[in-house]
DNA sequence: GCGTTAACGGTGTTATAACACGAGAGCTCT
DNA sequence: AGAGCTCTCGTGTTATAACACCGTTAACGC
């Protein structure tokens, strides 16, 4: 269709970009969990880097919002309180749904295959209780359609409140098992995408954001 | 009433911190130009301070994506293609305007005198075409508002896209003069505010967003 | 005149050491 | 035993120098 070439914005490649997308990942999967300190000096020792890439990693996270200060010298992965549940709730529905509305035209039967694969493996990690393969599975889901809506400013957002309350999410999942999660939102969104119905699908992701923020909402009192 | 005091989250006081926050200041007000290469050493001697400091706060600004890398050497303030406008108008209407329904709530008397005196100095800039005034009074506005919706999490979301179109902004407002900008969205908004009607709010703050991001992309057009 | 090449200057990055600050352990003195 | 002190260790920050990279410019040779 259109010919013209994207100008693919600059990608640093420097050790502490590096770093800083390998603890993305690792932020994504829950491998650290909400309230844990991260020091410069660990991780630089951890990922055979020197102080001064780490430290830039770090203060990037912080920079985006996905790791804090807890005081004058301790970097630490937020806790999410009722406000700021509530708030990223919101947020997340109404630039989600919308990235899904503007995906959808993007997508043919081979991206709806895609997806159909990807939520069979999540029926099997769901089957299995592997929290792991749940959330990376859900987070495959999610990205491999907000991707395709070419919104490059919307994608960052999104992903920067991805970061925010996947940790917490992650332990939610581990403390009651991702046996107890359904997904039969992800189905509705395919048959909606299958239909052509833009809005359907639309409505089925936003279904699912809902469902997924009120799991951690539910959880969170008793571990208050 | 709530007497929960509130634990204000930490605030880092260094140097780099610091001098971001001036940064901050100084890219709302439109100091810098959209396309202008900003660098570490130079903003390091102009506010007198080592490399490392200002390359923190560089840093911080691009994680943040208020700054960008166009390629491995040499950040600089981005411009906005259409797209990206497209989005920044989307994020803004649907968080800002969310802010403004909760923050009414939080309004009184006295913050609608606040608003008003705004408004006024406002209409004092525009007389006297001072593009300055008007793009700080506007800031003044919005966010004396946008404070007040007590939501960390959307506000921070909020001031990224600001400082991600405010140098357009104050671009275009440059080229046309402040003169040409009407601010009638402002008084439908407290004449709303008086009349304690909510959506009455959120629509009219929303209006204002649509007519700001319109006049940009108006603008944009002879500019590329 | 034109093309090639070498050197300079400027860029962000990385490494290392010194710094300031605070929490905690362990010791001393009462 | 308990209170108070000191010392140590770990934290993020800052400074400085060395590095790799690249665009520009100037000089050189054809």
């Amino acid at each position: 269709m259109a010919a013209v070439e994207k100008p693919v914005p600059f990608q640093p490649n420097t050790m502490a970009d590096d770093l800083q997308r390998s603890l993305r990942a690792s932020l994504f999967t829950g491998a650290y969990e909400p309230g844990q300190p991260i020091s410069i000096r660990q991780i630089a020792e951890k990922y055979k880097v020197s102080i001064m890439p780490a430290r830039d990693a770090l203060r990037s996270l912080v920079a985006e919002g996905v790791l804090i200060f807890r005081d004058s010298r301790t970097i630490v992965v937020p806790e999410l309180d009722g406000e700021r549940l509530r708030d990223i709730r919101f947020a997340r529905d109404n630039l989600e749904s919308e990235l899904a509305y503007r995906a959808c035209q993007n997508m043919g039967a081979e991206e709806l295959l895609t997806l159909r694969a990807i939520d069979k493996q999540l029926d099997q990690a769901i089957a299995e209780n592997d929290t792991d393969a749940y959330v990376q599975g859900n987070h495959a889901f999610h990205f491999y359609i907000y991707r395709r809506a070419d919104s490059a400013v919307l994608h960052r957002l999104v992903e920067t409140l991805w970061l925010q309350y996947a940790p917490s999410m992650r332990k939610v999942c581990a403390m009651y098992g991702a046996s107890d999660i359904k997904h039969d939102f992800h189905r509705a969104a395919t048959a909606a995408l299958e239909a052509n119905d833009r809005n359907g699908f639309r409505k089925a992701i936003s279904d699912d954001i809902h469902q997924g923020m009120d799991f951690i909402a539910a959880a969170r009192i008793p571990v208050a």
